[in-house]
DNA sequence: GTCGAAACTGACGATAATGTCAATATCGAC
DNA sequence: GTCGATATTGACATTATCGTCAGTTTCGAC
């Protein structure tokens, strides 16, 4: 037993190295067919072909189109989130996180269009009574985030709820713009139009809060 | 000819009504099964299966299901309009106007369900490269409305690009907030919730509007 | 260089969904 | 009551997609 264990000890560099590639290769080919005909209509046949391998391949590496999904959302979320635990490091008040988090998402969106495609899509997929299983976590957890955050500049005790209703309206006012945009600007630069934008988002979001709270103290002044 | 046509001069009341009711039926099916399936993965089958009609019936009254698609979110979205113009009728300042806006997509929202999953459905099928065909428009229509509204009582005159991306702002703030909800908030209730921001996101949006307005001027005094 | 394990392949059977069509039913007009 | 037009039906041919599997290739260890 030990001795047939021991045959395979440590991987093989090569090897592994192509086994990662192909795995790669298969995600990006994945991502890329998503954006054009959505997570739905999009066939296994035309990933793997993409990707430029056979379809038995696909397979080999992923269970089901369902698992595929679920590690594509999980690798987009945690990538943003690490983006936005990057940008707000040092965010000491209210107005300053806003700023970043809305600055955080404007980067991760403009970085890759097939990214944005993906969190949309799956947002939407959520929604649904019968959704892809497994895409619910991350986006639990990428809200979580949103609220440690939250939670740790406002100074006052807020209730759970009154916390994650002000990340719904986070992201949901940067994404819901963002999608906007995306189909009603027909010439002008998306991007460069919502960069502009950044701070009139984050006062406005300032001020959502200030009047979201139900608790009378302002410790911000966001209204100069 | 003329005689031929005199044949059927005005329709039959009892064998229309038929007609137009399993028209509805089947309608109404579909916005039941998109819900719960969504748009792509809801089968011809079950929808004509739920409206208790046998399957030709349903390619007797649909070209195909995308023409189906096409009409019901012109529907939707005629239907949204409606509620919006209602609401919105003699708001004369900016702030009320935003109020009653937000409160037009809440009460639309919150009557029903399926028509807000339609709604974020499709908007997620937009931002595809390969989307149904005809959705486009209707979507135009309605941002081109809010646009129609907004210039009416804001004083000074804006470039279109400016107006659109206020009006992107508020749909997709709305929206983008209600989905979050509807997938973040646990348990409480998501219409309650909403409507008890509808303030807080009038005036939040007041302030994006008044950040975001390249020109200087202060028509509207926001911060009290 | 040869052996075994891991990676890869694409043709194939099974299944599922689409859209068609010839036959049938319903209805109002005369 | 019968005729033509309109509406409805579900079995069927067609097409598309899935997931499997027996066989092949690649690679590192010895």
């Amino acid at each position: 037993m030990k001795n047939r264990l021991s045959k395979t000890p440590k991987r093989q560099s090569r090897q592994r190295r192509r086994t990662k590639n192909t795995h790669q290769k298969l995600l990006e080919a994945a991502r890329a067919v998503f954006a054009e005909k959505g997570m739905d209509l999009a066939r296994i046949d035309e990933i793997s072909e993409r990707a430029d391998v056979g379809k038995g391949t696909f397979y080999y590496h992923y269970k089901s189109k369902s698992q595929l999904i679920q590690e594509l959302i999980k690798s987009i979320l945690s990538e943003l989130v690490a983006t936005i635990e990057d940008k707000c490091r040092d965010a000491s008040d209210i107005q300053s996180l806003l700023y970043s988090l809305i600055g955080a998402h404007i980067e991760f969106f403009s970085k890759c269009w097939e990214d944005f495609v993906l969190y949309f899509q799956s947002r939407s997929d959520l929604i649904l009574q019968d959704c892809y299983i497994g895409i619910e976590t991350p986006f639990a957890e990428y809200l979580e985030f949103i609220e440690d955050l939250l939670e740790s500049v406002i100074k006052h005790k807020l209730p759970q709820p009154a916390l994650r209703r002000i990340a719904c309206a986070i992201t949901g006012f940067v994404s819901g713009y963002y999608s906007f945009a995306a189909i009603g600007s027909q010439d002008e630069n998306i991007d460069e139009a919502f960069a502009s934008l950044q701070g009139a988002m984050a006062a406005s979001l300032g001020r959502f809060i200030q009047e979201a709270l139900p608790s009378a103290e302002t410790s911000g002044n966001f209204c100069k």
